[in-house]
Formats: C-alpha cells, sequence, structure tokens
DNA sequence: TCGTAGTTACGTACACCGTACGTAGTGCGC
DNA sequence: GCGCACTACGTACGGTGTACGTAACTACGA
C-alpha cells in the first residue's frame, strides 16, 4: 500500500539519495539549477514539471522521484539561489549595518532573479541555505538585547521590507513580461487612463498630485531609510544619562 | 477586423455596457463577488474561469465577454474586496492616526480574504475602489509637507509592510489549507524538523534560539510598532526649536 | 550467495486549465 | 427596418500537475 507517501513532510526532511535502488541520476542541486535557468530567461510561468525535466533530459515523471509535488520546486529554487548569499566570516558587530547589508543583497538577489519576490511569498524558509542565513541574521542580532521571539519578528520585517519594495517596483515589468505588449506601451496607457480618470473629479487629490510638477524621488534612499528606521523600531530607546 | 482586441488596455478603461446589443447578463460585481466567494471558501487556486462561470450559472466562454483575461479576473477581486474599506467623511487632520488605522483596515482586509495579500502581488491598482482608496491616503498626508512622489512610495511602503506582515503569518496556513493534512500536523513536523536541524550543530545561534524558553510574542504590537516607525521615516525630523 | 524489497526511470492516461474560434441570436443606431 | 456590433456559448486545442503501472537495478538480510 501507500507507494509514493502523502504523509505531512518538508522536502528537506528527505533523505537526498536512499539506500537502495539504483544511485539517482541528478542532483537537487541539478534540478534547482535547471528550474532556476528556466525562470530567470523565460519566467516563472515558464516552469513546469516537464520543462524541467525537458532541460535535464529526463523524462517528466521521473522528476517525481526527486520532487514529491511542484510546490517543493519552487522550495528547491529558493534555496539554490540563497546560496548567492555572501555572508563574511563572522558579523561585524555592528548589527545595523549588517542587516543594512544584508537587505541590499537580498535586493540585489531579487533582481537577479525577478520571480524571486513572488515565490517567496509561497516558501517556507526550511532548506539549508535558508537556515543559514537564518543562522547568519541571528549571529549578527547576537550584541542585540531583545527578546529571541523579537529577533525573529525582525528578521521576518527586514525580508518583508524588501519583498514588498521589490514587489511594488517590479509589479508592472512582471506584467508587461507576460503579455504580448512591451513595457512602454503598458506604462503610456495606464498613464494615460490615470489622468482621465483623475480628470473626471472623482479623485481630487490624486488629480492635485499629477498636476503638480513631479520631482523624481530616488528609491534606493527610500529605501534606505526605510530599513534604517524598521531596524530602530526593534532597537530598545536609546535611554542616555 | 481583430475581433476580441489585443491591445495593451486595463479592463477599467472599457465601458462596462457597450452601446449595441443585448444587454450583458451580468455587471463586474456580480462576476467579481462570485469569484471572492470561491476564492474565500475554497482557496484562490479554486477560482478558474469555469468554476466562476458555474458559480453564476453561464457558459465558461460568456465570461470572456465581461473579462479578456483571467489575470483581469483578480484586478477584479481586489476592487471588490476593495470596496470594504470604511472611509469616513473627511480625513482627522492627525495623518500618522489615520494612515495607522488605514493599515489596520488593509490587515483585517486581508485576513477576512486570505488570498488578498498573495493576490495584490499581481494586481494594478487602477480600479475605481484602488483609486478612491489611493486618493483617500493622499488626502490624508495632505498635512504633511513633502514631496508628492515622496507621497506615493509612503502609501505604497505602508501597503506592502501591512502585505508583508500577512503573508509572513499566512504562510503556514495556507499551505496546510492546500494539501491533505492539517495546520498542526505540518506545523510539528516543521518544528520537529527544525529542531532535528538545530541539534546538527551547523546552526548554533538557530540551536540557542531553540534552547531558550521563548516568551511569546505579540504580533499586533510589533505591526503598530513598525508602521509608526515607518511612518516616523516619512516625517521631516522635528527640529524644535 | 542469492532472493527480494525498495528505488529509479518513465510512458500512458486523466482531469483540469486558459482561451481561440465559430456560430447563433439579439437589440441599438442609422 | 436594415445592418452590425454585441452577447452567449459549444467545441476544441495545447498546455498543466500528477496517479498509476511497469521494467530495470542495487543494496541489504538470510
Amino acid at each position: 500500500m501507500a507507494g509514493r507517501a502523502a504523509e505531512p513532510e518538508v522536502i528537506w526532511a528527505r533523505p537526498e539519495r536512499a539506500g537502495r535502488g539504483p544511485r539517482p541520476a541528478y542532483t537537487r542541486r541539478d534540478i534547482a539549477d535547471a528550474a532556476v535557468r528556466i525562470a530567470d530567461s523565460d519566467g516563472l510561468e515558464a516552469v513546469s514539471m516537464r520543462r524541467v525535466a525537458a532541460e535535464l533530459g529526463c523524462g517528466t515523471m521521473s522528476l517525481y522521484n526527486y520532487v514529491p509535488r511542484k510546490e517543493d520546486l519552487y522550495e528547491l529554487m529558493v534555496d539554490a539561489v540563497s546560496g548567492e548569499y555572501d555572508l563574511p566570516e563572522k558579523p561585524s558587530g555592528d548589527w545595523r549595518a549588517d542587516m543594512t547589508a544584508l537587505a541590499h543583497q537580498t535586493r540585489a538577489l531579487m533582481y537577479r532573479h525577478p520571480w524571486l519576490a513572488r515565490v517567496m511569498t509561497t516558501a517556507y524558509f526550511l532548506s539549508p541555505n535558508a537556515l543559514r542565513y537564518l543562522d547568519w541574521c541571528l549571529g549578527c542580532l547576537a550584541p542585540l538585547d531583545i527578546e529571541p521571539g523579537l529577533k525573529m519578528q525582525l528578521i521576518a520585517m527586514v525580508n518583508g521590507t524588501v519583498m514588498a519594495t521589490v514587489v511594488n517596483e517590479q509589479a508592472l515589468a512582471e506584467r508587461a513580461r507576460s503579455l504580448p505588449w512591451t513595457e512602454e506601451q503598458e506604462q503610456s496607457v495606464r498613464a494615460a487612463y490615470l489622468a482621465r480618470q483623475a480628470a473626471g473629479g472623482r479623485y481630487p487629490h490624486l488629480a492635485e498630485l499629477l498636476a503638480a510638477p513631479s520631482v523624481p524621488v530616488d528609491p534606493d534612499e527610500i529605501f534606505d531609510m526605510t530599513i534604517a528606521r524598521l531596524l530602530e523600531s526593534f532597537a530598545p530607546p536609546v535611554t542616555g544619562a
């Protein structure tokens, strides 16, 4: 009975290589890399079990020996790119600087892999590289004397904030990618629509904003400011004297 | 020629009712409500064109008279639930209080509709209710004397932060929802795995954290703190005297 | 040493998906 | 009242995730 088990499980709890039987032709890493390659070049929606199998050169159903569900394929992908973090030998001692640098790395990672932010909405952070990342964060936060639970919250909020920022920045580009027109066309159509709506009088504040001469805002600056303030919100108040 | 157009377009730019021809049997609102009903009860993955059509009692392809692409169905859904915002007659004058209240409403909304946070990753905020929301936000921020572009960033960051928080809180529940086991089973399997990994010695800080007596952290408190700090990060420094 | 049980590989098949296309009927604008 | 743009929707196609069955293979227990 049973055959392929349907118990609650985490893919990382499975040994990569079982004792008996022929040795697997691929490693998890091979599979993850193939999927990442496809997602990077053709977008997340191009990542299908068939396509990944083809990229590897094996039969579709063979993949299910490695990956019980497609969802777990995403887990593999997140783990693979999480390996790109450059984590120094040891924390600097300045937890704010370390966490800020980490946030920048995450943002860069999400730009290198435009599908990452969206997938992270679905992944569960138990992979080896995710744990390595988490452990590193906790190491950075060692000098910070707050509840352990708070530290986890801090880490989650920093990651979440980066994710939110990037998702926001990428929404337009991502839509254009999967539709048969360019980002510029899309943008101009949206701008025109917005102007028309604002002119309708239903949205006076929006109209005012659109009418005002727009001074470009530097997203990097906002990003840094936000992360800085977020970190501050977790630090105990500096009660000098 | 052309038939159904494939130009770059926003669904909200299409008139809901065309001049000629028989009057449509449903409104956009009907369709959005049906989709929301399905997503609320059976999860986002249950929302298919066929299923929504069935819920409405019409043929599948009839839906395409109203919704050119499935993606636009999501747009309709977000618009529909965005209508649940309770926006007072006029801002209070205290923009921090107004934005904080709004953030709380958003969080509540995302708990009422567990699919919302994930879909917002994909939607584009040009719907009538989204514009109504945006305009209200800008009204709240009227007393705040900063660049208009910065105000948009502020709004985006507040929404993004709420989204990040909720996605983080819901990840586990969402996974359990779509798999044939309970959230408790999933949680215990994950906890066991985590403990095992921590015991392996590869993650010393994580091990330490898990060993420490855990004091429960109040997520609401963190949420409030984070939003407050975020708002502060956009306010000009209070240069008293 | 040799079954044999557990694995790997993978072809076939199924239910479901989004949606292109064609056709029939309806009612507004000219 | 003619014509045409619109609504309705059945059929069909190419894709998806994956259950299941089968054949080959290998490490372990006897």
